[in-house]
DNA sequence: AACAATCTTGACCACTTGGTCAAGAAATTT
DNA sequence: AAATTTCTTGACCAAGTGGTCAAGATTGTT
């Protein structure tokens, strides 16, 4: 389920080849954007020709398209946690998990996100408005109930979600900022947790939800 | 200070034909990339012929650096409140103000920026190592004093300015993505005031921070 | 008014890019 | 093993790009 690289035998070398090529352009989209991306640096970093490129995807932007599909697919599926859960405390802090572990181990899916976003979503402007919209729905939907039921504090969902998404994402999208701020190193796993502990605590405590942290790190109160 | 396009008189015309690409150069740099950006299309929204650009400023790169030298000094300044500041309840929900109000109106600063980190920083990499990373450390000495004093819960200074960057900048960057999930409209001044005051309000409680909302939406507790 | 400095601009060029194509190599089917 | 489908690839091209340039227009100075 994660290196979905190395598969040989019964697949077809076309869905192998595929993979390999998406793999490949989503670190280069990452890398350099859209525009700034070439069909040729990608090749390389695939290991084949760019001809054969156009072979699989006829051109960059459905190629494109496709690097975004599949992010989009793995965006959706890191919240099924939040449907599951008794309640924000479980479910919000499961989210932020998930969410920061995707940021930490698969970066470049986020930053192609954030580029097309920011960029005014000029090629995946219909995901947004489709899938998006109602996903959110249906989380808003959830966290509302939440608060209804007196189990954190009313907020208006959105600004909740806008909060956990863009404190998470952060830690992929600034991959590179943070990592100057921080001697030029990656964070240590030490400092995951930290990070992760810090977030947690932040958001439940100021939605009014009681948080026991994992590590003993400060026993206050 | 806030349109620095009309000012005729006295000023050199190069100070002010500098001034309106720069601004068309923000815009178009914001939408379109570094890579995507043709210097045809920023000759075109300054209302001037393409040769007139490389007149004033000689490459892309040349004038996409000076349009991240005006970005990045106010970034700096907007946390001159930082400073000042007594405490956090003061400091914090000033910065907050100010990053807000910085992404709701001029967003195209923030979105060249975070285009620019997201793929890796290889223009202003100087920037990251020398200015930011000083600018860095002395906000988080204010933040550890406060810390020591009691007025606010441990973090890592660090991961609370990420947090704070990445909830207000998110209202730039992501503008296009909040307006479609907003119906397509941009916030209204409501809105603005409801996000501020959710935003205020979970980092100050969730570093325990005694808050008043200002606006008696909820009386709670 | 004459001179100098600054600014404006259409035409142009070298180079890169996405995409094509046709010939051939592998793999699969009959 | 012959036929057929799928895949591979170097060579090529039209279009767009950043950048140049030289001739002229404006503005400022004496």
């Amino acid at each position: 389920m994660i290196l979905s690289t190395q598969r040989n035998q019964s697949g077809s070398k076309r869905k192998e080849n595929e993979a390999l090529i998406i793999t490949a352009a989503e670190k280069i989209f990452a890398d350099m954007g859209y525009a700034g991306a070439t069909m040729q640096q990608i090749a390389d970093a695939a290991g084949l020709p760019k001809a054969n490129l156009h072979y699989y995807f006829p051109t960059k932007e459905i190629l494109y398209r496709n690097v975004i599909d599949k992010i989009f697919n793995l965006w959706l599926e890191a919240a099924d946690i939040f449907d599951a859960a008794e309640g924000p405390k479980d479910g919000l802090s499961s989210y932020i998990d998930a969410k920061l572990e995707s940021s930490r181990h698969f970066p470049n899916g986020s930053k192609v996100w954030a580029n097309e976003v920011i960029q005014g979503a000029p090629i995946i402007q219909d995901y947004l408005e489709s899938k998006l919209a109602a996903w959110t729905h249906s989380k808003a939907e959830i966290i509302e109930m939440w608060i209804a039921k007196g189990l954190m504090d009313p907020i208006n969902p959105k600004t909740l979600l806008y909060f956990i998404w863009s404190a998470t994402q952060h830690y992929a999208d600034f991959q590179h900022q943070i990592r100057t701020l921080n001697n030029n190193s990656d964070l240590t796993e030490a400092q995951w947790s930290e990070v992760k502990e810090d977030i947690k605590k932040l958001v439940l405590k100021g939605l009014g939800v009681e948080y026991v942290s994992e590590s003993p790190t400060i026993s206050d109160e």
